[in-house]
DNA sequence: CTGAAAGCGCTTACAG
DNA sequence: CTGAAAGCGCTTACAG
């Protein structure tokens, strides 16, 4: 069996609570600390987390509410907050919810029952259920990824869309694109408004009328996309760049290319937020917006750990965390 | 504050040992199960799990160790075992490890700390270090999900690799192919070599000469997936199929129809294991081989669960699963 | 800074 | 089938 904190009493002399108290990080003898960490190591004494939650009455554990695990995006992004998370001594657990429900009530009793302190959310739907409010209701704190929600004052953390689809759009700009396309998400989208919002913001402060901005909303999956960038390239006039506003449609977009004959980027410059191993590998090696998924993870669990502390000054907050621009070949300056 | 056995002792006049026998599932009298279920409701009450854990000393915990979260394979599967072990009362934690690592002390220290009670597994490069060793010696039952390991005696769960193989190329065959490519996986994955195994016997039975057998094997990524597909298309006679192992060389296959300007499929034939979104939005939709990734999760889990009851029946077991043919569009008949 | 005592919310033998 | 008693491994006031 394993040790417990009696037999680093027996093996030290000292009392269960001083050594709890080293455990807690709270200060004690400097002797009596040396000695208790070598009897630890001694031991392989392991707290345990069961009993240090039933009497503190914390369960340090967070969750993750992911509306699937197979997503691209998040399922990358909760490694980071796990790191984070356990750095102090927290668990964090990643659970999958139906986000087509409008009541939560189910997804609501099984945080109460893992006893959840803090809850990091990703799908805007959720706005329309009833959880935030049960969440509220019980004083756990929550945090908003990727999206900012529209009718709930709650903490977000998310990437500087504005900033980072300005600067892109700038790049083709810069490389004298005139007539540009977006294949973009649902309107109804914050980060997505946000893209299309810094994209238009480019094009007006270098004279590009409206009617070259090539704006296509979609639904986030690989089908709204091959329809968006198909319409895109049977215009009579085709843009001379693609910008793509996430990672299902850049993937729709190659796809297509072979059916246009297009040449990259001999016949359209592409572009696109986020990145992939594939698009590094293929030629040409596609010029990406990169969100950062490790600050963004970090940042959200900072911000979870400062409210579960109890210190919601500054609330809500908004957390941008800055993309990161990889420039490779898919873009052609046709200056 | 919620609800606790006290609480439901006060409510119903029952000592707590008979409410701990109602919650455990053990048998009491009908009339008092339906007070404390009534009690229960009333009160909302919801069981300490930290509690339970610390006096039943179990932790009814188990993990999943997964090298990365975003993969494409592991991401999914997750969601299904996790719900399998929820029905039986167990939490999972799904934790990320550097599998390169010979040492993996920290990882073992980390699932003790949790207390975990089983383990799934899904990188056979863990079989190069010490954890499953030290996981065998602490007695903690080890599930490999997708691979069989080649130098530990493990339970495996996998899906039927080399019936559906066969499956896969009897269809080519069927269709007149007589000149097949492989795009396959490293020669030391068990999978892979399984799904070769198939191959070469579907071939074998059916008169197709070894050097008609085109199988290259690569590492999986993209870029492998990416040269393998090259090498097979600049070949003075080039295979009239290509069968891909996985989805990676599939993504990377279709990227560079372009460059060689081939037609699916009139130029070439394509079909894969693994299965996207993606696949059937295109033209034409890719006919593949879906891995029945439920069916997957729910076997890893009831086989860990038998072995953490103790039950060492059948040890080591290997548990086929049926993978799912689906018919698209991407094979031309050319008999 | 340290330690004796109490107790977190359950489950487990055990006796009936 | 039920209940009284003990105790899982910690942390928390509290007194010193």
């Amino acid at each position: 069996m394993s040790a417990t904190i009696k037999d680093i009493v027996k093996d030290t002399g000292l009392s269960p609570a001083t050594i709890s108290k080293y455990l807690n990080g709270k200060k004690i003898a400097p002797e009596n600390k040396m000695a208790i960490e070598a009897s630890i190591k001694k031991l392989g004494y392991i707290p345990n987390r069961s009993a240090q939650r039933l009497r503190s009455k914390k369960s340090n554990t967070i969750t993750i509410l992911l509306p699937s695990f197979s997503d691209y995006f998040w399922g990358s992004i909760t490694t980071y907050i796990e790191e984070y998370m356990q750095k102090h001594n927290y668990s964090t657990i990643v659970m999958a919810y139906n986000p087509s429900k409008t009541d939560q009530s189910e997804t609501y009793q099984q945080l109460l029952s893992i006893q959840t302190e803090g809850c990091i959310m990703v799908d805007e739907n959720i706005e329309k259920s009833n959880l935030i409010q049960l969440m509220q209701e019980a004083n756990i704190p929550c945090i908003f990824l990727d999206q900012i929600l529209k009718t709930c004052t709650l903490d977000s953390v998310t990437s500087n869309n504005y900033e980072s689809a300005y600067e892109m759009t700038l790049y083709l700009i810069q490389h004298g694109h005139k007539r540009i396309g977006v294949i973009g998400g649902p309107a109804d989208s914050y980060t997505a408004m946000e893209r299309i919002r810094g994209f238009r913001q480019a094009c007006l402060e270098h004279g590009i009328s409206e009617d070259h901005q090539i704006v296509y909303n979609g639904t986030y999956n690989a089908q709204s996309g091959l329809q968006l960038f198909q319409k895109m390239m049977e215009l009579p006039e085709r843009p001379t760049a693609v910008f793509s506003l996430n990672y299902y449609y850049i993937m729709a977009c190659i796809q297509l290319l072979h059916k246009y004959d297009l040449r990259i980027p001999d016949d359209l410059s592409l572009v696109t937020f986020d990145d992939d191993e594939i698009f590094s590998a293929i030629h040409p090696p596609i010029t990406v917006m990169l969100q950062d998924f490790p600050a963004l993870g970090k940042e959200a669990g900072r911000l979870l750990l400062k409210r579960m502390r109890g210190d919601w000054e500054d609330f809500p907050q908004v957390s941008y965390v800055k993309a990161q621009f990889i420039e490779r070949d898919s873009v052609k300056d046709i200056s």
